[in-house]
DNA sequence: AAAGAATATATTGCGCACAATATAATTGCG
DNA sequence: CGCAATTATATTGTGCGCAATATATTCTTT
């Protein structure tokens, strides 16, 4: 058989499974918060600065409006977030966090730490496997 | 700011970020085999060792019959596979590759070159990123 | 000021990914 | 043997993720 097609000689599988399994980490934790991990991520943007507009979540995120509004109007359901067309450009739909998203964060602080408790590694190898994680990503991200 | 909730502090977020980046290096080199990033995930796993039961293949990928299923009946619908219920154990279906299924193997052999052409890496320095993360992913796996 | 280019978000359609449930076949136990 | 438990796949429903396209607004150029 060619080596090149096994896939335990393949780089991109590991990649791909183990996102899967770290939000299937998150799943459940995320669940007691009625969010999933997109969702959530998308409040870690906006709990670092809100009032975003939906472009400007998405450059963060690498998502375009074709996942967020969607994602974005379910946040908007549950309260989480307000989506409001900005009366300077029509164009743009500025994204708030609501009180209810604001407290939320509180509830959120304890994730982390939970998530780290399944990465039974210490800080530094953690620090060099995100190093070389964030690398392939700016050399595959930049080349285009 | 809560330091534990910056983005930029999470570990899991660029292996999201690169599990999405990858797959969108392969979609262009993918789609001129009619396949998507899972589909030739299944297909490594065929040309690798054929006839398998669709729990067979799911084992390999860590992906279950709600994926699986959809999935396979595309890759039939493409004449790719055929999936035949076993005599032996109605219950099991048993999945073959076509002769098409089987000559799209040498249409592949070029794919994971033309990938690695795009990690602009020392094999050396993949070898360790690809450690890092199986490790990260067998310590997660493991721990259920 | 009007027409066309550019910009921002929304919509549609398709294919995963996974939980929950359903269906059907097989096995094991009394 | 007969039935409950188990096993294997299928189905349903929800939520991404992204390409392609649509819609609406703003900017540009003349």
């Amino acid at each position: 058989m060619a080596e090149n097609l096994k896939l335990s000689n393949q780089l991109c599988f590991p990649i791909y499974a183990l996102a899967k399994e770290v939000t299937n980490l998150y799943r459940p934790i995320l669940t007691e918060l009625d969010l999933t991990y997109p969702q959530y991520l998308v409040l870690l943007v906006l709990w670092e600065k809100d009032d975003l507009k939906v472009s400007e979540i998405g450059e963060r995120l690498s998502l375009d409006s074709g996942t967020l509004t969607p994602l974005l109007k379910r946040l908007e359901q549950k309260q989480i977030i307000e989506r409001k067309r900005d009366s300077d450009d029509e164009r743009v739909v500025k994204i708030k966090l609501t009180s209810k998203g604001a407290r939320l964060k509180e509830n959120a602080e304890c994730v982390p730490g939970k998530i780290m408790e399944s990465f039974d590694i210490s800080p530094e190898n953690i620090g060099a496997i995100k190093k070389g994680i964030t690398d392939v990503l700016t050399q595959i991200t930049s080349k285009k």
